[in-house]
DNA sequence: AAAAAAAACCACTTTTATCCACTTTTCTCC
DNA sequence: GGAGAAAAGTGGATAAAAGTGGTTTTTTTT
């Protein structure tokens, strides 16, 4: 299970580390193996372990394209797919394509989400918090207590 | 049952002393193993014994996260949860992302809520004091006395 | 074939976890 | 109510792990 946020840095180079926990639950969940992608409602990055994003993928092909929203999110999640693994220090470099997408810079926010996670800007993910929601909530979520 | 608040501080390197009388409870309720977590609707912590979390957890997770202030509690709750256990001296360590998004510096405010525990800036708890309430109230709570 | 880019490797710095010792508070018994 | 003892809370030291930066080697491209 991935959870918890982390504050992490890119280097120069574009590679950034993975924390030592998130690793040891990816290690795991995919023998360390990799996939980024953009995400397609947000300025930030989706990481999946290689058997759940083969699942997302086998999802989003099978969808009909004759629908422009949906060519919308085949281009963004499988046009940006790439996979990567972790060096001997556990880090895995980020493209320039990746990057600039989800607006990366120096300092990220990787967020653990269940079976993915989400790699933000600080930036990004600092505004996100901040920000009002205005959207109705379902009716399964007006119950939900925590 | 977990119960009263407590004026904890911080030391420097982000660890807390969980107050002996509810070190006493957690032993019976979930053998010291936590979970810290950002609340979504407030600049402070959950602190929940390992059980309930999975409960609060599998709800979570369940949502449809087609919704954008779904997508939002699940990053908060989700995103921001961290396991966490007592050292030999009964405390525990508070990441630097979960300290930055409650805001807690030295002094802390910890107040048992029943199942859980909320974890507050000891300025954010006194501010919240003073804060005038003017939601209406469910009707369930119309009826109700104390 | 040369240059540039990417990957692998290596070494160092910083952080985190664990353990131990001391101080302060609280309870008990006189 | 006070003294002593026990428990709780606090601070610090040390060892291990994690993170960071840089260098070298390999591959690819022009």
């Amino acid at each position: 299970m991935l959870t918890g946020s982390h504050a992490i840095n890119m280097d120069a180079k574009g590679r950034m580390a993975i924390p030592a926990k998130v690793r040891d639950s990816l290690a795991t969940a995919c023998a360390g193996r990799l996939v980024l992608t953009a995400h397609p409602d947000e300025r930030c990055l989706l990481v999946y372990p290689e058997p759940q994003w083969d699942e997302v993928l086998a999802n989003v092909q099978s969808l009909p394209n004759s629908n422009r929203a949906v060519r919308r999110v085949q281009r963004l999640l499988m046009g940006y797919a790439t996979p990567v693994e972790m060096d001997s220090n556990g880090r895995i470099p980020v493209s320039p394509t990746l990057r600039s997408y989800a607006g990366l810079d120096k300092k990220l926010m990787l967020v653990g989400l269940g079976d993915k996670l989400e790699l933000w800007s600080e930036d990004a993910w600092l505004a996100l918090l901040d920000e009002p929601v205005d959207d109705e909530l379902p009716d399964v979520m007006q119950s939900l207590s925590f």
